[in-house]
Parts: C-alpha cells; sequence; structure tokens
DNA sequence: TTGTATATTGAGTATATGCTCATTGAGTAA
DNA sequence: TTACTCAATGAGCATATACTCAATATACAA
C-alpha cells in the first residue's frame, strides 16, 4: 500500500471517528457535516471526497458501531452463563457505549433506514442470547414462565427508559454506571419465583 | 365579542388543530410551517401573526394536549380505585391520544424545553396515582414491596418502548389497542405476590 | 357614508446546510 | 527531471425553511 491511499484512508478514520464522538456528544440530528470537518480537521469538501452524503455518513459510523457490539455479544456465545451474568454483561456493554447507544435511541426516528436495520440487528443479537439463557432459568423452575418477547422486552424497555430519560436519572455522567446494578436486581427480583421458606 | 376578534380566535384556532393533526401524523421535527399552513388553510404569514415563532406554536399545541390530558387524569383522584384499574385507565389515556403522545416521546429531544417541561408534568401527575394505588395494596400484601420509583418506571418504561418501538410490534393501527391488555395483565403478574396453593 | 383599525395575505429576505467543482500541490512512475 | 494522478481544498451553488412587511380586504365607529 502505497503513501497515498494510505493517506486516505486516514482521512477516512479520521472522520469516521470525529463523527462518532460529536454524534455520541450531540446527537444525530444536530450535528452538520461542517462541524465534523471541523471536528476531523480537514476541509467540508473532503468530507464528501469520503462519504457521498450525510446519510452515507451517517450509515458507515452505524455500521462500525454496530460491529463493535457484535463483537462484544458474541464472546457471551461460548460459556454456559446464568441469565443474570448475561443480562450484566448486557449492561455493561451498553455502559462502554453509552453516549452514542443513547443518542442512536433517542434520534432513531431521523436517521436513515440502513441505520435502523443496523439497530435491530444488535437487539435480536441480544435477544438471542437473553432468550437462550432465560430458557434454561425457566426449566429449572427458578424464573417465572413468560412468553420470549415480553421477557425481553421487559428488560430492554428499562435499560432503554433509563438511557433516553436520562436527565431524570443523572445529572452527568453514566446512568448505567449509576442504576444499571439496580436495574439488573430489580428485573431479576420481578422475575424469579419466590419459595416460601419454612 | 366582537366579530374581527371571534373572526381571529377562531383563525388561531384552525391553525392549532391543522398543527396537532401534522404532528400527530408526522411528528414535530419533519412538519415546518409551510405544512401547517396549508392544512390550516391560511396564508403561510397568518401562522406569525398568532405564534411568533415556530416554537411558541409548538408549546401552545403541547400545552393544550397536557391540559386536555391532566383533565382525563384527574377523573382517578376522587374514587378509590385499585392498581390495576387505574393502569387500565392509564391505557385508556394513551390509547385515545396515541399517535400525538407517540410522537411526543419520539422527539423529546427536538422539543422546546417549556414543552419537555410539561411531558414530564404530565407524567407527573399519572405518577402520583399509581403510587397512591399501589401503595394500598402492597400494605395489603397483594404486590410486592418496591419502591415507588422502580415500580413506576418499569410501567412507563414498558408502555414508551411498546409506543416508540410501534413498528415492531404492529404493522398499522394502535400498539395500545393491540398490546395495551396483554401489557397490563404481564405488568401485574410480575408485581403480583404469588401465593402457593394447597 | 366615510375614515380608521386590524386581521390576513403572499412575495420577499435571511440564514443554514448539504453538496459541487475548478484549482492546488503532494505523491508516483517513466 | 518531467508528466501525470489524485487526495484535498474552499469558494460558491442550490435548496429548504423560518420569519418579515408593505399591501389588501374587511369590520367597526363616527
Amino acid at each position: 500500500m502505497n503513501k497515498r491511499s494510505l493517506q486516505k484512508e486516514q482521512t477516512r478514520e479520521k472522520i469516521l471517528l470525529a463523527a462518532h464522538r460529536l454524534f455520541a456528544a450531540n446527537g444525530f440530528a444536530t450535528v452538520n457535516t461542517h462541524d465534523i470537518s471541523v471536528e476531523a480537521e480537514v476541509s467540508h469538501g473532503c468530507i464528501f471526497v469520503h462519504f457521498p452524503t450525510r446519510s452515507d455518513l451517517i450509515i458507515a459510523v452505524i455500521m462500525r458501531f454496530g460491529e463493535k457490539i457484535a463483537a462484544r455479544v458474541h464472546v457471551l456465545e461460548e460459556a454456559n452463563h446464568s441469565l443474570k451474568t448475561v443480562l450484566r454483561a448486557h449492561v455493561d456493554i451498553i455502559k462502554e457505549n453509552e453516549s452514542f447507544y443513547t443518542q442512536l435511541l433517542r434520534d432513531n426516528t431521523v436517521l436513515p433506514r440502513e441505520a435502523i436495520v443496523q439497530t435491530i440487528a444488535i437487539q435480536s443479537a441480544v435477544s438471542h442470547h437473553i432468550g437462550k439463557a432465560a430458557h434454561k432459568e425457566i426449566k429449572k423452575g427458578k424464573i417465572m414462565a413468560i412468553a420470549d418477547d415480553l421477557l425481553f422486552n421487559t428488560w430492554m424497555a428499562l435499560l432503554h427508559y433509563y438511557l433516553t430519560n436520562k436527565q431524570l436519572f443523572v445529572v452527568s455522567g453514566s446512568v448505567m454506571e449509576k442504576h444499571g446494578g439496580k436495574l439488573l436486581d430489580h428485573f431479576m427480583k420481578l422475575i424469579t419465583i419466590k419459595t416460601r421458606e419454612a
């Protein structure tokens, strides 16, 4: 690979990273291509050399994010984790990417179609692992028999509610950091079958 | 009141109703003032005679919506309803205003600050009634002892998740119509204390 | 009936922003 | 060294859209 195409690759990378940072901080709707070019320290026109349209750039940033998350989720595949372990890992993955993930939820309606498909794909992967772990514990009689979709949706709903309404729960910083553990315990308590002692 | 100011009032009303209809159908971010003037059958400039800025119009529409909901919620005040009855009423109120309410959730980030305050006020009113009904049933030992905020947030989270991700649950029409009952039963099952028979 | 007040109009302005393209200059191959 | 290639530039274009304002039409007061 020669110096020229290496340089091009690096510029593309700078733009992607700058866009990711700005989207995570300010959302997809408010960040414009000019802001991105300044943050990436390239000219405005340079953006369009690498990405034909603003939408294409957004899609590229989200696709890359999706791959990163997918790789993280994939680690759950091998081992035979308990439901609580899987959910804790889920919280951790979100925590590591909280800003960007939150904007993805908040600005979902203004995203290009391909980007929305990607966000759904991420959730499907998570759903698979949660469903698998839940099944085992339902069989063992540890947790209540709840339809797959309701169990998953209730968990996702809780996380998404805290993320998208962040301002209600923390002044600044990570919601998952502050409330993730509590949410996990709460959810487990709701679905666990209480065995009466004595 | 003379004919002239009556006419003015009617025009203002036409604009508010038209804006409400378009916002409910297409969201706050995508509907522009021109579309609203066409829907209201007034000139574009007329919008700004009644509302100095687009934001002011949005705030007016949302304030009116908030008052409408508050009046509906207020009915719960008097009687000594069970938690399930209160939640069912909540689902019904949302169902009656589902399109607009959903857009309010979806476009929350692009709304003017005053409008966001209003949406929080609506939720506070509901929260109050749910909390009151829940307390009684916790005392009676019918439902689990869960912190007020977690109980309310879990319920809101479920509803909001189904509303904002509508496309996952219905092809068209009302999500609450189709899933409201199921969600209610599911939530009650989660928080109810299971008494072992025999 | 006539003059004034005002609700409404719609062409026009200001601005934001995605996108283009002729130009530049550094890298590459002969 | 020289001719060519192409990544990068940034001034400029096209469009969308919130908002203005002089002109108009209608209601009201005398």
